[in-house]
DNA sequence: CAACGCTATTGGCGATGTGCCAATAGCGTG
DNA sequence: CACGCTATTGGCACATCGCCAATAGCGTTG
């Protein structure tokens, strides 16, 4: 008796295997050079089935967005109790870049799937984790009463966070000792100074 | 007679009218949802003419890429003489705010086009255009000896511009006051206190 | 352990998009 | 007015996508 012509796994085991596979080739190639007929060849299966499990390509790349993201958003770290604002600036940075090193690769893709082309539920997606990470800041730093101004400027510096962390692990203009102090001052100021005066504009 | 079945234009005449149809459509929809198809129809032309004038659907993209980001490149203003560096900044701000403002549409499609997904053309002419506004930036401050580490700051600053202007024109969480402020006095300590940190670090 | 049933998986159809190119037809020129 | 250049058309060949009826693993049951 020949071997069975497929292996039949349970709906979640296949489920993963394909989203893994879609995961690593849309972290490597631009959406358009990603077709769903490699995808199926590369997870061995017909490329029916991707469409079976997730049913558009769209569909698929918006979980496989999703999971980057979320990988993400669990790296939170707890917070320590009783530290001074500076120590916990500094703690924060230090903490965001070691997140940003161990997952360079995902975290770029992550990144870099918001301009994907005015798709508003990814771009929905990209923004609620990026408020997540606001959140989490303002939780940290402790900042009595915070507003809706002060959480535009933390967006506005988590754009400077990103390209700043792009400046050191992808174009190495900087080293990690510089981006801490890059990020570490930048976010100090930001909180104490100009947060304030902004408020005040 | 019946009148000509197709009016036959020049080469630059035609060209620029196909793509300023390109324009329109890749700002407003994501790359995958326009199709040449539908360029073709709209600029009132058969398909085949679209791979005439630019071959392939990628590359009529990066035209429309290069169009937009040289667009924003020559709306650089000329520098006045003998100001203070807080009256420079105040003066660059201002002027950059203009720009973001009245090309609101192009500026949002330039830059989301950046994340399009690791096409390295793409994202070199958009880099190209960064360092482009960086060194603008240098000249206006006149910074004396610009290192490539202050450079690699004023990227990071490009970052929060971004989104401190995103905050401003399509989220409206900041006013255009706000970002004014944000911007300016981010952009003083960077340059005055923070980039010479970094230097040392 | 053979028959059965559930559903994971296949394989293929139809529609659409893309790249290309030979044939056609505006339109300026001699 | 005839001719030639080339802008423009129209269609062929192929890839991709979305879908779905048929098939076949594999656990369950009598």
């Amino acid at each position: 008796m020949a071997s069975p012509r497929y292996r039949r796994l349970g709906r979640d085991e296949r489920r993963e295997q394909i989203l893994a596979v879609a995961r690593r080739m849309f972290t490597e190639l631009p959406y358009t050079e990603v077709s769903t007929t490699a995808i199926a060849r590369e997870a061995g299966v017909q490329r029916g089935l991707v469409h079976y499990y997730f049913g558009a390509k769209r569909e698929l790349f918006l979980q496989v967005v999703r999971h980057l993201t979320a990988t993400l958003a669990t790296q939170l770290p707890p917070l320590p109790e009783g530290l001074s604002l500076e120590e916990m600036v500094d703690l924060c940075v230090a903490h965001f870049l070691d997140a940003a090193d161990a997952n360079a690769t995902t975290w770029f893709a992550a990144v870099d799937a918001e301009g994907f082309g005015q798709d508003p539920e990814l771009t929905r997606i990209v923004h609620r984790t990026r408020d997540l990470t606001v959140e989490h800041l303002l939780k940290a730093l402790r900042v009595p009463g915070p507003t809706d101004t002060l959480r535009a400027v933390l967006r506005a510096y988590s754009g400077l966070a990103e390209v700043a962390t792009r400046e050191w692990l992808q174009h190495k203009a900087l080293s990690r000792a510089q981006a801490h102090t890059l990020l570490a001052r930048s976010l100090l100021t930001l909180v104490r100074d100009i947060a304030p005066a902004v408020e005040r504009s």
